[in-house]
DNA sequence: AACAGGCTAACGAACGTTCATTCGTTACCG
DNA sequence: CGGTAACGAATGAACGTTCGTTAGCCTGTT
């Protein structure tokens, strides 16, 4: 019989211990002793523990682009726009809860290569989003005194959302998202006859 | 001449390098340098490594809390009540940046029984905003289809201003935090007759 | 026979903390 | 005024752990 760990399965479990304890605060004998297993065993699988923090917020920046390129796919109106990245921003957050959480909090704990590559990504995901509400309101949809900002708070709901939700609560992560969806729009000052669509 | 540590100056020094690396990311070699002293030379003015997290954020709490005690005084209108509030907290936010990062990311390397003090704190801060939103729908004032999940939002706003604020940016801390007074009422669904006052 | 993947053992470094000692200043006493 | 006792605070050395990582061995499967 062999248990026989993957590559997949150490950074999945990495990824839960990081999101709980931290990064610093994980060791990798944390890690091997979840998996049943010794610490140098892991050493079998990856190559450090760095590498194991880069692959995961490598994963999940790539999983978070590619979640908002769909969303945003074949959608012509600015409102919806904000709307469909803003769901697509908040239903990740929430199916993803310790991916992002790491994604949050342990930029500072990458290699300065490594966390060039990962903001990179960050920012063109933020990027969209700004890109949306400065066109909404130069098109005179949205109302936002400064864009850039109203950016922000919008970024910042999915943390919002993810830090009380849980999947056995009262609501599912869709409805979530779609409330979230109109706060976006709200914020953005868009008018309130396109609000209840 | 004397340099001379203080309990005070450990402290502020420890939050700045908190905020910055982590409380696990920072060693007392590592605060003791930064003061131009030795690690051991610390331990003349606090008891230990976490005798220093829990007093940055026990004070940290109470100055909040007494932050938005003064902005709420005297102030009757459900809906100014939820700007002032929101105000206060952005504000907050925006002064204290350092001491309110260790606050969001360090609650968990907190001893239980210092934990549940900040959290007791914390929670006792996060009330008094549901509470206020909560009022404003009772009355007729907010349309939020869950006033809870609004609070999170609005409580959520202040680390999205913190996260891109710079004192020597475009905006005061005080432009900001009424814009964001602004997001709060528009997210909590505050007719929009109320929001040009 | 080859090999992948687990194991034990060991490494050097860094960690938080303690301890006895030394230093510099102040306050008192003759 | 000079000598000294006393005290707060900084120091280097040492402690027991824990850290990430490497090396070499052993076993079960192919």
């Amino acid at each position: 019989m062999t248990v026989s760990l993957s590559r997949g399965a150490v950074i999945d479990t990495a990824c839960r211990l990081f999101a709980e304890r931290g990064y610093r605060g994980t060791s990798m004998k944390d890690i091997a002793e979840t998996l049943g297993v010794r610490a140098s065993s892991l050493y079998n699988h990856v190559t450090s523990k760095q590498d194991i923090l880069f692959a995961i917020m490598d994963k999940a920046m790539d999983r978070a682009l590619s979640a908002q390129e769909e969303a945003l796919a074949g959608v012509g109106d600015v409102s919806e726009q904000l709307r469909a990245a803003t769901e697509s921003l908040v239903l990740d957050f929430l199916r993803n809860p310790a991916e992002v959480t790491v994604c949050n909090t342990e930029v500072r704990s990458l290699d300065p290569a490594n966390r060039a590559a990962i903001v990179a990504k960050r920012d063109r995901y933020a990027s969209r989003v700004r890109a949306i509400i400065a066109a909404g309101c130069r098109a005179g949809r949205f109302e936002a005194a400064h864009p850039d900002l109203a950016a922000f708070a919008v970024l910042e709901m999915g943390n919002g959302a993810k830090s009380w939700f849980r999947p056995s609560g009262r609501f599912t992560d869709t409805y979530v998202a779609r409330e979230y969806g109109a706060f976006a729009l709200r914020m953005a000052g868009c008018a309130a006859s396109e609000l209840r669509v």
